[in-house]
Order: C-alpha cells, then structure tokens, then sequence
RNA sequence: GGAGGCGUAGCUCAGUCGGCAGAGCAGCUGACUCUUAAUCAGUAGGUCGUGGGUUCGAGUCCCUCCGCCUCUACCA
C-alpha cells in the first residue's frame, strides 16, 4: 500500500463531533466531518454502505461512484472492516429512515492488518475477550457498556465524598511491612534502600495516622494487592475505596454507605432494583436490613446455639455436611456455619452487627459487650462488599490484639503505627467498599473479570508472529 | 494446591461407531447506485492446543504437558 503511495496511517481529523453527537444534532442536508472504525461494509456495484463505530456508538455512511469520483471509489473498495476513516459529507435519512452521512470525501486514517471477529456472534471465547480485551470491547458493546458504568461509578463516589467534605489521599503502595488486613502480600525488593518490600494488602494503617494527624474525613480511591489464589471474585489486585470520618462511629458508615450505593444506582440507572434480567433483582433502596450475627445464627441453625455445648454444635454442622475437625472451637464452627451456609443466602443488602472480636483486630469493642466488636459486614448477594467499623483507637488494646493476631511475634507489629495512635486518635468510623464487587452487583455480572479491563491471566507462551502483509 | 469440563479455519460452531477435515461469517474474484446479519455466482483457507501411545488407520480411544472455565482451598 505503501508502495502504491497510500498513506496507511493518518494524522488527525478534525470532526465535526462524535458520531453519536452527530446523531443528536442531525439535520438534514447539513454539512458534517466524522471518523471512526469501519465495523459493516454493503458494497452494491457503484454505491457503496457502511457503518463507522467510536467510543459513543455507530453511524452509517453512503458512498456513490458519481459523488466521489471513479479514483476515490474504488479506493474505497480497498478499505477493510477495522480500518479508521474520516468523512466529509452531507446529513440525509435512507428510504428506510436511518439517518446517515453522504460522503464527498474520505481519507484513511488507520490501517488494521487483523480481520474483525465476527459481527453476529461476536467474540465468545472468554480466554480470547480477557486476553485481547481490545477485540472483546469493538465486538461485545455489552462489554462497553459495563467499563462505562465502572468509569461512571468512580466518578459518582469522587464527587459525592467531596461534595460531603471527604478528602482525597494517596498512602504508599510499596510498604516495608504490609498491614491492615489479614492477607498474603506481593514481595518485591528495594534495590536503593537494600531491603524487601511488600505490595499494600490495604491502606487502613496509613490512613488512621492521617486522622491522628488531622485529618478528621478522608477516603482513599486505589488498588491493594494479594497473593492469593484467584476465582469469579478474587483477583490478585483489586480496587478498593477506604473513607475514614473522626467523631463518627460504625452507625454513621452503615448510613453514608446506604446513600452512596443506593445514590450511585439512582444517577447510573436511575432505580435502585439492580442485577440482568435473567437473575433475581438486587434492591438497594435504603433502609438496608440490620442484624446481629447472634440473631443469625439463632435464626439460621438454633435458638439456643450459643448455650449449646460443643459436641452440640459439632454434630449440628456435621449434620450440615460441613468439615468440622476435632480441635475446632465453638466459635470457630460458628463462623464456618456463618460463611458456609448463611452468608451464601443474604441476597438483599444486609448489615451483619456486632461480630466476635478476634475475626476484625483492628476495630473497637462494643460497650455492652467486649467479647463482640461494634463493626458491619455489608452482604449482598451472598457475598461480602463492604466492611465497616467503630475503629480501635486504645492503643494498648491495639497492641495486645496486634500481637495476639500475630501469634506473639512483636517482631510483626507495626510501631510506627501503634505510636502514632499513642499520639492520640480521634473516635471515629472507617469503612472499606470493594469496588469490583460493587460494580459486579450493579452491572449484574457474576465473574470479577468481567467488571476489571486486563484480569490476571497466566503468561502464554506467544507464538511466532508472521509479518504481517502488506 | 485438589477435582471436574473444555480446546477443530481469522471469528462462531458441526464432526455419528475409529475410516477422504466440514458449514456460516470474515477474506479473495465477479455482478449489482437506498443497503443494514444486503443479495447472487465462484474461489481460497487447517500443526484438529502440545508431545507421546494403542491401531492397518486417531479430530475421535489412552497417557503427558500447556491454557481457559467451573467447583473447592486460602481470602475481600
């Protein structure tokens, strides 16, 4: 083509605007310059239809011999679907009523040496649409469709935290002790300062000295990383919004959340019943059921489970067909009970309360109760989204249950945290909402690496490209 | 990490009991100046994921490895 004295690749284009700008602002016979990727081609001897596609949507254009020109239109002929152009014309509607352009110039803008996968089916093969997400969004809109949400929820909980007077910061990364949460960190090493490093599995700690530092509401927007296995809906690096307000407590995040989720359903949709048409709604209109993970298990296995003995409780989850060892504390069969088979049936958004304290070490006891914790777990649709708490701000409790989490190793405790708290921490309320989990339930979508643009996917071997022809 | 399923043309998929490797779309050639999954005629396209085995003969049966999906374990 080259050789032919055709330019492959263009420069830019100006537009009169977007194609879908076009559509709203059609009118006929009016002058118009568009661009975008040839996705359809109808060719009829000496006219020619087709369908240019941008990031907004799809817009047929029209070309005739005697309107172009012998050289121009056969020129055409030579372009392929996938191919970029820009057009120059005039706005009509067809016999059948689609508004499209009449094209008196046209030049090409980008040559795609790839066929298009096909336009009927699309592309279906799901190792193909995660690994080359670029041919998944051209020929999946649905796919499109989701990202946007993604993009629109982002910038849904930016704005709202800030109109609500939250703070946006950013905390390291890179940690030389990695804390907040109970995970398997990524470890990298520090060429400069000598040392290993770890990925983040969570920014909590830095964001407690920033409110020991003054800042009475913050949030933080960003990845955490976690050497972990990964299924439909654990992804090794996930998104994760972190807000932290002093003076509050676990009720004040149980309320902002309601607002900011059910908030973020009505802009995006403009309803709160949620989830594809093919699977029960999720509806988020607040007020959110509340319920203590006592009432749970009273509710779900027995009025009386926790004045049962043991061996009572054992046989029960036996019962269940759960694997229960020998060594297993009651209140470990407990949670197993909670996570295996009553979790699980929480479609609606529900708050489980008041959880025992040795699951969540970094939050605040409740006052009638120093054997239960006063935080939530957000639940919907069986799974966790969101936990929220009434955060631990005695520092010596923090010492002692850092240490008990660590099995006695003091060499694991962060100290420049549990100092920093020893400053003084106000009394407040934090919470940590799983995006991807959260788009998941507004999109209706089942796997993590549908709602997350380039999943983790084991290397390939890549095989030998041919050059490709020209 | 463990168990199961899947892998055939660029894409979407057939392939029966082990007996010549198939279709649609995309591609290429030709016809067609309002089509839209355009239509019509013709044509080309394959390391059947990889390596081995059984067999006169393997896409098909057996084993190995690779990748993806689901469940499970760890976890949010």
């Amino acid at each position: 083509m080259k050789a032919a004295g055709h330019r492959p690749y263009g420069r830019a284009f100006e537009r009169t605007g977007s194609l879908e700008t076009i559509r709203a602002e059609f009118a006929e016979g009016r002058s118009v310059r568009a661009a975008g990727r040839v996705v359809q081609i109808r060719e009829m001897g000496k006219s020619s239809f087709a369908h240019l596609q941008d990031g907004t949507g799809k817009f047929q254009i029209y070309l005739q011999k005697n309107a172009l020109g012998d050289e121009s239109f056969a020129a055409f002929k030579a372009v392929d679907l996938g191919d970029f152009i820009g057009v120059e014309g005039e706005l009509f509607t067809t016999r059948t009523g689609e508004p499209s352009i009449k094209v008196q110039r046209w030049e090409l803008l980008a040559k795609s040496l790839h066929p298009l996968p096909e336009k009927w089916h699309g592309l279906q093969d799901t190792e193909l649409r995660y690994r080359q997400r670029c041919l998944d969004l051209i020929a999946n809109p649905h796919v499109r469709r989701v990202f946007d949400t993604r993009s629109r929820l982002l910038s849904y909980l930016r704005r709202e935290l800030e109109a609500r007077g939250y703070f946006e910061v950013e905390t390291p990364v890179l940690q030389s002790l990695a804390g907040g949460a109970i995970a398997e960190p990524f470890q990298t090493y520090y060429n400069a300062l000598g040392q290993s490093m770890f990925l983040r599995i969570a920014p909590e700690l830095y964001l407690k000295r920033l409110m020991v530092g003054g800042y009475d509401k913050v949030f933080e927007l960003g990845k955490n990383f976690r050497n972990e296995g990964l299924d439909r809906s654990h992804n090794p690096e996930f998104t994760a919004l972190e807000i932290y307000e002093a003076y509050a407590d676990v009720r004040g995040m149980m309320k902002l959340i309601e607002e900011l989720i059910s908030g973020a359903a009505l802009e995006l949709f403009g309803t709160c019943r949620v989830g594809r048409e093919d699977q029960e709604p999720v509806d988020l209109t607040p007020p959110w059921r509340v319920v203590t993970y006592h009432d749970l298990l009273r509710e779900h296995a027995d009025r009386d489970w926790f004045e049962r003995p043991l061996e009572a409780v054992r046989d029960w989850a036996r019962g269940k067909e759960l694997d229960i060892p020998d060594d297993m504390t009651h209140a470990q069969i407990t949670h197993e009970v909670y996570d295996k088979l009553i979790e699980r049936t929480l479609w609606q958004p529900t708050f489980v309360t008041r959880l025992p304290a040795e699951l969540v070490p970094l939050a605040k006891r409740c006052e009638d109760d120093p054997v239960l914790v006063d935080v939530f777990e957000l639940v919907v649709r069986g799974r966790e989204l969101a936990p929220g708490y009434t955060e631990l701000n005695d520092p010596l409790d923090q010492r002692a249950r850092l240490l008990e989490q660590s099995g006695g190793d003091a060499g694991k405790l962060d100290e420049e945290f549990l100092r920093s708290l020893e400053h003084g921490m106000p009394p407040a309320g934090g919470m940590g909402i799983g995006i991807d989990r959260l788009v998941m339930i507004l999109t209706g979508e089942e796997s993590v690496r549908e709602v997350m643009l380039f999943p983790q996917m084991k290397i390939r071997q890549p095989r030998p490209e041919e050059p490709p022809a020209e």
